[in-house]
RNA sequence: GGGCCUGUAGCCUAGCCUGGAAGGGCGUCUGGCUUCUAACCAGAAGAUCCAGGGUUCGAAUCCCUGCAGGCCCGCCA
C-alpha cells in the first residue's frame, strides 16, 4: 500500500479505537480488502462479548464514526461496517508518492542476486513443457530487479553425461539437413545417436567410453561435448533471444570438471563426519535429516570414483555463492527431492543453500508431453502462431507494415509470456493453444491497449503534465483508480517474498480494467478537473508500463 | 509402498501463508462506437470452494482422515 494511504488509514483507526474505547467495546479487528470500500470493521468478535446483534453494532459504530473528518462514509452492512476514507485530501500526495522514482521499491540492503533459470539441455530446441521456466525465471529476475536488488541471470550448460556424449557423438556421425535454425537442424543426429544408443550395442559402448572420458577429466573429449552443446545452444538462443529471456551468463557443467573444482568437492565431502564408503563408492549417510527409504544414502562418487551430476551441482553452487550472497533456482518439480539433497550437501560443506522456485509441467489437453510419443509443442512453433495471429487482427488497421509487424511481435510474445505468468507456478499448467491465441479479457493486449489508450490522451493533450489542481470532488472511478495505484508496493513486495509472479499480471489486469472504467467515465481533456485526470492518466500509464516491463511485455504508445 | 505439489461455475483461474461478505477471464445471452483508440464498456445467467470430520461467534482458508490428478524415490542427467 503507499505510504500515504497506509498512514491515513492508521490515523483513521486510532481515532475508531478511541471511539470505541469511550464505549468500552472491545477493538473491532478490521479487513482491508473488503467487497465495499477503503476497509471493513469486523462487529461479530465484540457482538459475541458484548452479546448484541453484530449488526447493531455495525449500525452504532458507523454513526459514531460518520463525523471523523477523514472518511467519506461509513456504511453499516450485516455485521461489516465499510469505511471509504477522503481521498480528496490526499490525492495529490499520493500521486506525488507514485510519481517518485523509489515508490515500491525495496528499503532493505541491496542484494547481489544470481538466479539460475532454463538450464535445459542443449539436445534440441524448446518445448512448450520447458517454456514456463525461461519465462518465470526472467521475469522473477526483472521483478527483483525493478525492487531494488542486483540479479543477474544464468543458463547452467548441461555438457556432461550421457545425453551430452550421445549429442557429440550424434554430431560427428550423423549428416543433417538444413532448416533454418541450427537446433531444429542437430536435434536430428541427436535423435538417431539416442535410438541408437538404446539399439546397438558398439554404438552404446562408444557412447559411454566418451561419458567416461568426460568424467575422468579428458581435456580433447570435454572440448569436444563443451563445442557440440555450443553449437545446438546457438539455435536455442535465438528462441529465448525472441522470448525477451536470454540469459546474461552460460556457465558449462564441463568447465567444472575441466577446472578441478568437482575434485575438490569430492575431497572435501570425504572428510565429512557422515561420509561413508560401499565398494569403491562415497555417499553422505543421511540418517539424521529425515530423508526416506534409498535416499538415505546420497551418493557423491561411482564405484570407479568418478563424480555424478549431484557432485557437480554442488561444485557450482559453491562457485556461485563465492560470486553472489543469495543463488535462486527456478527448477521442474521433478528437481523437488534433488534441491533438497543438494541443500543437506552444501550445509555440510558450511556453505549456503540456493533458494528454488519449483514450477509444475506444462501438459497438452490430451495427457503429457512426451518427446517419446511424438506429442510434443515445440516454443517455436507456438511463437510463430500467436505473432501471425496478432498480424492477422493488426490487417484491419492502417498501420505501415513495418510498424504493424513489430506490433504483431509485441503483441503474440507478450501474450505467450502474459498467459504463463499468470498461473501459479506450482499448479499444474494445461497448455490449450486456442486459450493462449484469445488475445481477450485477463491477457497481454488488455494491458497493452490500455497502457496506449493512456497514451493517446497524452498526446492529445500535448502538454506538459502540470501540477495537480483538485477542482472538483472525485468521481467513484477515479477514487477506484487511486486505490488501485495505490497497491502497487503492496503487490510488488508480495511477489518478491513469496517469490510469486503471478500477483504482477493479477494486479495488471486489475489496473487496466480499472483504467478502462474511468476512461469510460472520465472525459479527461476539457474537463473541469483536467490537471487531475491528467495526472491519473499519467501515473497509471507509468505503472502499466513497469508492470508489463516486469513481466517482459512491452507497451507500446500505438496498437 | 513412502515423500512433495495440486483440486474453486461448462472451461481456465485469483483468494489459502496471516480465518471475516466467494473475485477475474473464456464461452453463452442482452445492450452500447457522430464523443480523448470498441483488442473496450455495461447488464444477465452460471459455484454442494473434491468428500467427510474437527477447532471457531465465523472455515475455500487452520487441523485430522480419505479420494482424484501431477511429480519424485538410480553408483542417470
Amino acid at each position: 500500500m503507499s505510504q500515504i494511504v497506509t498512514d491515513r488509514i492508521d490515523d483513521i483507526l486510532g481515532k475508531i479505537s478511541t471511539i470505541t474505547r469511550k464505549l468500552n467495546w472491545p477493538d473491532l479487528p478490521i479487513d482491508l480488502k473488503p467487497p465495499i470500500g477503503d476497509f471493513a470493521l469486523i462487529c461479530f468478535p465484540a457482538a459475541k462479548i458484548l452479546k448484541q446483534d453484530p449488526s447493531d453494532i455495525a449500525t452504532k459504530i458507523a454513526l459514531q464514526i460518520n463525523d471523523i473528518k477523514e472518511i467519506t462514509s461509513a456504511e453499516p452492512e450485516k455485521g461489516y461496517c465499510n469505511v471509504v476514507i477522503d481521498w480528496n485530501d490526499i490525492t495529490i500526495d499520493v500521486i506525488n508518492e507514485i510519481n517518485d522514482d523509489s515508490y515500491a521499491k525495496t528499503k532493505e540492503d541491496v542484494e547481489k542476486i544470481l538466479i539460475e533459470h532454463t538450464s535445459a539441455n542443449p539436445t534440441g530446441p524448446f518445448h512448450m513443457g520447458r517454456a514456463r521456466n525461461p519465462i518465470i525465471g526472467d521475469s522473477i529476475a526483472r521483478l527483483l530487479q525493478y525492487y531494488g536488488h542486483n540479479v543477474e541471470t544464468e543458463y547452467y550448460v548441461n555438457d556432461t553425461g550421457r545425453q551430452a556424449a550421445t549429442l557429440a557423438f550424434g554430431l560427428s556421425n550423423y549428416e543433417t539437413k538444413n532448416k533454418g535454425k541450427v537446433d531444429h537442424e542437430l536435434v536430428e543426429a541427436y535423435q538417431k545417436a539416442s535410438k541408437l544408443l538404446e539399439e546397438n550395442e558398439n554404438i552404446r559402448d562408444e557412447i559411454y567410453r566418451k561419458m567416461e572420458e568426460i568424467e575422468g577429466g579428458n581435456a580433447e573429449v570435454l572440448k569436444e561435448v563443451k563445442e557440440s552443446a555450443k553449437k545446438m545452444l546457438e539455435g536455442m538462443k535465438v528462441s529465448l533471444k525472441r522470448l525477451g529471456a536470454e540469459a546474461n551468463n552460460y556457465y558449462h557443467e564441463s568447465d567444472l570438471i575441466a577446472n578441478g573444482k568437482v575434485g575438490k568437492v569430492i575431497e572435501s565431502l570425504k572428510n565429512s563426519e557422515i561420509c561413508k564408503e560401499e565398494n569403491g563408492a562415497y555417499y553422505l549417510d543421511l540418517e539424521k535429516e529425515n530423508i526416506a527409504g534409498r535416499n538415505q544414502k546420497f551418493f557423491f562418487t561411482r564405484k570407479n570414483g568418478l563424480s555424478l551430476y549431484t557432485t557437480r551441482d554442488i561444485a557450482y553452487h559453491l562457485h556461485k555463492f563465492q560470486n553472489y550472497d543469495k543463488a535462486l533456482n527456478v527448477l521442474g518439480e521433478d528437481h523437488r527431492l534433488q534441491s533438497k539433497l543438494l541443500g543437506i550437501a552444501l550445509r555440510e560443506l558450511d556453505s549456503k543453500e540456493p533458494i528454488s522456485l519449483f514450477y509444475s509441467f506444462v501438459n497438452l489437453p490430451g495427457g503429457k508431453m512426451s518427446t517419446r510419443a511424438g506429442r510434443v509443442v515445440y516454443l517455436d512453433n507456438v511463437m510463430e502462431m500467436i505473432v501471425e495471429l496478432a498480424k492477422n487482427k493488426l490487417d484491419e488497421t492502417d498501420l505501415n507494415k513495418e510498424t504493424k509487424n513489430k506490433l504483431a511481435e509485441d503483441i503474440g510474445i507478450g501474450s505467450l509470456r502474459y498467459n504463463i505468468l499468470k498461473v501459479q507456478a506450482e499448479k499444474g499448467f494445461t497448455f490449450n493453444i486456442e486459450d493462449a491465441l484469445n488475445l481477450q479479457g485477463d491477457s497481454a493486449p488488455f494491458a497493452m491497449y490500455s497502457h496506449a489508450r493512456a497514451a493517446a490522451i497524452i498526446r492529445n493533450y500535448s502538454k506538459d503534465i502540470p501540477d495537480i489542481i483538485l477542482n472538483e470532488k472525485l468521481s467513484h472511478s477515479e477514487i477506484r483508480l487511486l486505490r488501485t495505484l495505490a497497491k502497487w508496493p503492496d503487490t510488488v513486495q508480495r511477489a518478491v517474498s513469496n517469490l510469486a509472479i503471478h500477483y504482477i499480471p493479477n494486479y495488471t489486469h486489475e489496473l487496466a480494467s480499472n483504467f478502462n472504467q474511468f476512461y469510460r467515465d472520465c472525459p479527461v481533456i476539457g474537463n473541469n478537473n483536467e490537471q487531475l485526470r491528467i495526472n491519473l492518466v499519467s501515473s497509471s500509464k507509468r505503472i502499466l508500463n513497469t508492470s508489463l516491463g516486469i513481466l517482459g511485455v512491452k507497451a507500446p504508445d500505438i496498437m
